[in-house]
DNA sequence: CCCGATCGTTTCACATCCGTATCATCTTTC
DNA sequence: GAAAGATGATACGGATGTGAAACGATCGGG
């Protein structure tokens, strides 16, 4: 059951998401921190930083300090992997959850919403 | 003839655009800067600074600075109103097409291999 | 003609992000 | 146990975005 979109489509949907997150003055992510941040919240833990940084193709200072922004935000969490303390395991949140949520009810609306 | 997505599906699509457009190393525009890009190809001109603004609900620096980065891209270009020379006028440009149609086939792409 | 209004840009101080290199800590191997 | 390897965090220098305020150029009504 695969979603059929014609290319004009796909730029309106994109046009009315982003401009309803940017008039919302909404949390404004990179788009980097919102692909890990789906990532998280997509595939099975656990996430690592390593993992996320091969996973995107990039270094992982650059996941380090999304996550320390998006800690900041309350939208991801970390705590050390027990078994190997050299690992960090990337946990959801509430706030990460809910964050998501209204953001995927956006997206939702916004293609039931597209005309032609 | 609206596009029926499902909250989960509204989210892997994000992933995935996201994923390939990071992973590509490709152009990163900022949030803004993509839906100025957007409402450039997607809606009627003229289009001037104040009415992206307002459209926007941001501030004309904003636009004025997202111009500066998209024109240094090529992806829009700048003119003076001849009319009422205090007006400028933003245009399209070749490359900027361009890179909107690649865009739209990677969206298009991605909804087609949704599988749930 | 001139003075207020409009339009886009610039300035300033600040914050954030990036890539490279380096670091401290922990695990594994010999 | 000591050395080598792996893992995530940090330091540095540079680039870029932001909001608020002020600026120069242009238009238009009296």
């Amino acid at each position: 059951m695969s979603v059929r979109l014609r290319p004009i489509q796909a730029l309106r949907l994109w046009q009315e998401v982003g401009l309803s997150m940017v008039r919302r003055h909404a949390v404004d992510l990179t788009q980097r921190q919102m692909v890990i941040l789906l990532t998280i919240y997509l595939e099975p833990p656990p996430h690592t930083v390593r993992g996320l940084a091969a996973k995107l193709g990039v270094t992982k200072p650059v996941i380090t300090r999304a996550l320390d922004a998006m800690g900041e935000l309350d939208l991801v969490s970390r705590r050390r992997d027990p078994a190997d303390r050299r690992n960090v395991i990337i946990q959801r949140t509430v706030r990460g959850s809910l964050f998501l949520d209204e953001f995927s009810d956006r997206v939702v609306e916004a293609a039931g919403a597209l005309s032609p």
